[in-house]
DNA sequence: TACAAAATTTTCGTATAAGAAAAATTTTCG
DNA sequence: CGAAAATTTTTCTTATACGAAAATTTTGTA
């Protein structure tokens, strides 16, 4: 459904069609007949439109652009999080009243204390920061030699590397751990 | 550029050109002469022909799929962060060696004391999350009465929403504060 | 190499996309 | 309201997209 979508769009940019053919460079007769589904563009004239209205080609086909949420806001406070308690982690969801957001932050507790704990390596989408708020942590991964962090110390990586992280110390780590969403809506 | 696009992604898939007429419904004939440039497909033959590889349109018009870059790590040690200084925030980008985040990790000093400090409110594409680390922090924003942080408290908020922060105690408050990036490429 | 099968390109008739200009419609403003 | 301007739709001609089938090229096998 070409039709609606564009005659949306161009309402949106407050264009005629005289001022979106010279955007584009699509004639207005073509323009008209496209916006009353009297004709089906073809490739260049596509490509035309969306970069005239300024979009992505996928909008033209139906694809939401970006759903952002506007305003939104959520405040936990320490400790208040939802606890979900894994072998090797105690993770407390901070902020998880609020879903779709674009990274997710976990004040975790490592309870692990050696890498045969993990069974195979975690491996997922997306991409994890993690930083040191008590204790002593180390980071095993792929491709990498393990890596010891101390309160304050960060790292960012990939989080389709093998990962796993363990408590170094006396007592259990505590770290924030951030996760991004998997990429594809 | 099409042609060259179509014959990669139809490779790709390892299709022929029957198999990939049979998934998208469009002739072998037509599928020929896109592949060789004689010709510029409409709308619905686009459309179909996305859906027969099984990608987004978007990658049709030379858009990038997703490129996530694997195995990715940065380590940075605590204060070992690039330091960005404003009048009301004392930046250190940790792991800043690693372009292309999908979010931005920030230790930040808050060294504002009063709302009178900031002309403006920040207003931005993406979202936001700040976990304190030592001090009080005052969250200012639209739509929402002023919030106290303490130590261990989180907040996260659309960051498209007008919004400062100030060190509500004795000293400059610290927080872990993680940016989403803006959402268009 | 020969030969058949598979894959691709070309041919050709029909349907339709493209744009210029005319016609119709809506909007603006005295 | 009524005329002029702006905007949209229609008309008409040319160029081109589409698919079926034929022609050609490539691939696989003896």
């Amino acid at each position: 459904m070409l039709a609606p979508t564009l005659k949306r769009l161009r309402a949106a940019s407050r264009l005629t069609l005289q001022q979106l053919s010279e955007r584009s460079g699509v004639s207005v007769s073509t323009l008209s007949k496209i916006e009353n589904g009297q004709l089906s563009p073809t490739y260049e004239k596509i490509a035309a439109l969306a970069s005239g209205l300024g979009v992505e080609v996928g909008e033209l086909f139906g694809q939401v652009p970006k759903p952002t949420p506007l305003g939104r806001r959520s405040v936990t406070r320490a400790g208040g999080g939802a606890v979900h308690e894994t072998d090797q982690y105690r993770y407390e969801a901070v902020n998880a009243d609020l879903p779709g957001k674009r990274f997710v932050p976990l004040v975790t507790t490592i309870k692990a204390r050696s890498i045969q704990q993990f069974g195979e390596l975690s491996r997922h989408d997306g991409e994890e920061f993690i930083y040191v708020l008590d204790g002593e942590v180390t980071v095993h991964s792929d491709y990498y030699t393990p890596l010891t962090l101390s309160k304050g110390d960060s790292c960012y990586f990939d989080s389709a590397m093998g990962h796993a992280c363990i408590s170094g110390g006396e007592e259990d780590a505590r770290v924030l751990w951030v996760c991004s969403h998997s990429s594809l809506a």
